[in-house]
DNA sequence: ATTCTTGCAAAGAGTTTGCATAATA
DNA sequence: TATTATGCAAACTCTTTGCAAGAAT
């Protein structure tokens, strides 16, 4: 990969999200520095780093892809009413894996589940 | 919801299928009783039936949602090799998910995770 | 000089929607 | 008759890609 200003403030902006934002966000806050940089530019970038592990793509369902900036293990969870996503680290995970493992006869990939819930404020808010 | 042989054809296809077909699938497998078909006919009737729990959704990252006779809660393991998604019923979920609700504050709604693997056969191919 | 990267626009996949017609209640 | 469903096509969102021009090695 030769050096690019454009992939440097990808990266940047990608290291200084909390809030696991997707590429089209990412887009917008990378304007604010480079204005004319093209969303394909973003794209192609936001990949290259996700698969040299710069950064960790995020999957979740029926919903564009999210990035963060941690890429050791770790899973999500996203709650469906403010669309917020925070990390969640769990060592238990490695029991439930090993059960599947053994249920299934599958070799287990994943190690970035995106759970789905309400947080703590929007239950609050709703009054639950 | 009005009585109609399009999404009759539709539910019975789903209830037949063992393998998770997406919608594009489901298309296909009616297109052979009702060849004229239109292709919004059947994401229409598959987000009623989904909606109304006839069947279930699983929201595939990366992929197209597929779709599932059986709406009791479990999960799922899709094979990246072959593409094949089968079922996970395990009761220790509800102990890993406990965790996470205590270690978020997060209420957890999902119950059909989706995890990546590879399956048994794709590993004996590939010699593992 | 060669290779990688960019911006732009077009294309692609998957899904939803507006509309007139047809079927159901 | 009033409502819901259909087929068709267009539109929509997210993402990828071809290409000529520009930047990095």
């Amino acid at each position: 990969m030769k050096k690019s200003y454009q992939r440097e403030i990808i990266l940047k902006v990608v290291r200084e999200s909390c809030d696991h934002p997707s590429a089209l966000t990412i887009y917008e806050r990378v304007r604010e520095i480079i204005p004319n940089i093209s969303l394909g530019t973003v794209y192609r970038n936001l990949n290259a780093l996700a698969v040299n592990d710069y950064i960790k793509r995020i999957g979740v369902s029926n919903e564009s892809d999210r990035f963060d900036k941690t890429i050791t293990d770790h899973h999500h969870i996203r709650c469906i009413k403010c669309n917020n996503v925070v990390d969640i680290f769990d060592e238990s995970y490695n029991d439930f894996c090993n059960k599947i493992e053994l249920e299934t006869e599958y070799k287990v990939l994943s190690h970035d589940l995106v759970f789905e819930g309400i947080c703590h404020d929007c239950l609050k808010k709703e009054g639950i």
